[in-house]
DNA sequence: CCTTACGTTTACGTTAACGTCAACTATTGA
DNA sequence: TCAATAGTTGACGTTAACGTAAACGTAAGG
């Protein structure tokens, strides 16, 4: 009993790649640095939901501003096992790391948004003046 | 009357680098590029306050992913002087542009951290399963 | 005076993340 | 059957952001 069909949907290189703005060839630039696995049908490469998942966080990642090594790092962690003691602690480790990064970042956005805003509010007034000055000039 | 000597004090590029933690190498490129104008002492390189600042804001925008170019760009916003109609229209545009960016990464952390916790609460939870049972094995 | 430390410019080397092109294959519609 | 379209691998090109090394200048200390 499985769900709709439009769960197993799958797209060529060429859709997924327009459908997300990028190329084929970073697809496959992708998928060689072990970011992405898709099935073959022959020698073409078919890609399924997961993919276009892992597609999506990819791309996340790179937003970020993480190298694509950071972000296959991600993905192992994501999908390892939870098996030994030490591998947990391990990743526990690299998982506090990844989040003080994050909110590193987190504070660094509020203080630019905070430095955008002061400039924004400059400006929005300087224009105003001029407007201002253009209507009275209009006026003569 | 000038402010307490902290306020005009100078750095040498070995200093400014170190205190930073980046390579003399990386401050000649930032000035190759524009992003700093230091002093000059005969041939050598002297930094103030506003360049330590600069830099500050250079090592942010990395942070966050830009180019070197863009940090430029980001300068240039800061610095242009709030003259004619047309260009503070054009810097309003800028910013804007800037602002749904930084938004951007924003909603994109927050999705990243709440994987991190999901996975983060996964691995606690393994990790407290395993010591669980070495005690019981310990009592036998 | 000589070394050491720190600075300078010039220039070539390196890595990541693709872009681009060539040569080939497979599918499809006229 | 033939051309157009979309895919494949392989390889070389390109750009950004530095690293690294060479060759030289200069001020301080022994």
């Amino acid at each position: 009993m499985n769900k709709p069909e439009t769960v197993n949907k799958t797209y060529s290189i060429g859709e997924l790649a327009e459908e997300f703005g990028v190329t084929s060839r970073a697809l496959r630039l992708y998928e060689e640095e072990g970011l992405l696995d898709p099935q073959r049908e022959g020698t073409r490469r078919i890609y399924n939901e997961r993919n276009r998942v892992r597609l999506r966080l990819i791309l996340r990642g790179k937003r970020l501003g993480w190298s694509l090594s950071e972000i296959r790092e991600s993905f192992d962690l994501y999908d390892s096992s939870l098996g030994e003691e030490a591998q947990l602690e391990w990743m526990l480790d690299k998982l506090a790391q990844r989040r003080e990064s994050l909110m590193e970042q987190s504070k660094d956005i509020e203080n630019a948004l905070q430095d955008l805003d002061r400039i924004t509010t400059n400006a929005e007034q300087a224009l105003q003046g001029i407007r201002a000055q253009q209507r009275k000039a209009g006026h003569g």
